[in-house]
DNA sequence: ACCCTTGTTCGACAACTGTCGAACAAGCTC
DNA sequence: GAGCTTGTTCGACAGTTGTCGAACAAGGGT
């Protein structure tokens, strides 16, 4: 079965908004953001691996990574130009580690 | 009693996005932001005035407007400057009406 | 003073969401 | 093939959220 990965225009904006709506799920998306293509596994938040599964698929439905099956394990990315393309200015907002007041 | 509009910088990101998270609140928004300052009472977004008024306080609260009273009114306003001086480029990403390929 | 208008607050209820352990699936290595 | 590693899926459960009608509060107008 493929890992249903929707084109990011077809995602409704809320669902977009939704997905980053996370404490767990913004801390991937940070990670992914420096770290380039990850394997699921090197995420460590405190959650189950049921968990950080399950936070990985709202990500991806959401059209914000790409899963690639390598070996035993998925390699993620996030799906940065296309997001910046969509939505510019988004990433780097939410990316922000803490704007400077 | 005060209708509580926190710092936008002591609300976490992942508030102002569950805040964005919602149609009927991103209508708001966006009505807002070309509307400039309205009453309450002139959106119409198809739910009842309970649940129009929980969604104004959510925006309240996530630090997204400002309300203050006007007779039997109250008129509402996006906090535009702050949000794009904290979260620049967030705005104009979510109320892009939709992006043209 | 009375009433109408405008909003908020209060349960209540259904739906969704985050979390977990356990079971399962798929691939590698020995 | 046996066993290990890596992820996903399946209930289950608690907490949150969106929705409503009804009750309440505060102003304004007559």
């Amino acid at each position: 079965m493929e890992p249903h990965e929707p084109d990011l225009s077809a995602v409704p904006v809320t669902a977009v908004l939704a997905a980053l709506a996370d404490d767990v799920r913004l801390q991937i998306v940070r990670a992914l953001a420096e770290g380039g293509e990850r394997a699921c596994g090197t995420f460590d938040f405190g959650v189950s691996k049921a968990t950080r599964s399950h936070h990985l698929k709202v990500l991806r439905e959401a059209g914000l990574t790409r899963t690639r099956a390598a070996g035993t394990s998925r390699l993620v990315r996030l799906r940065h130009d296309e997001l910046n393309k969509l939505y510019p200015g988004l990433l780097d907002a939410v990316l922000a580690p803490r704007p400077p007041a």
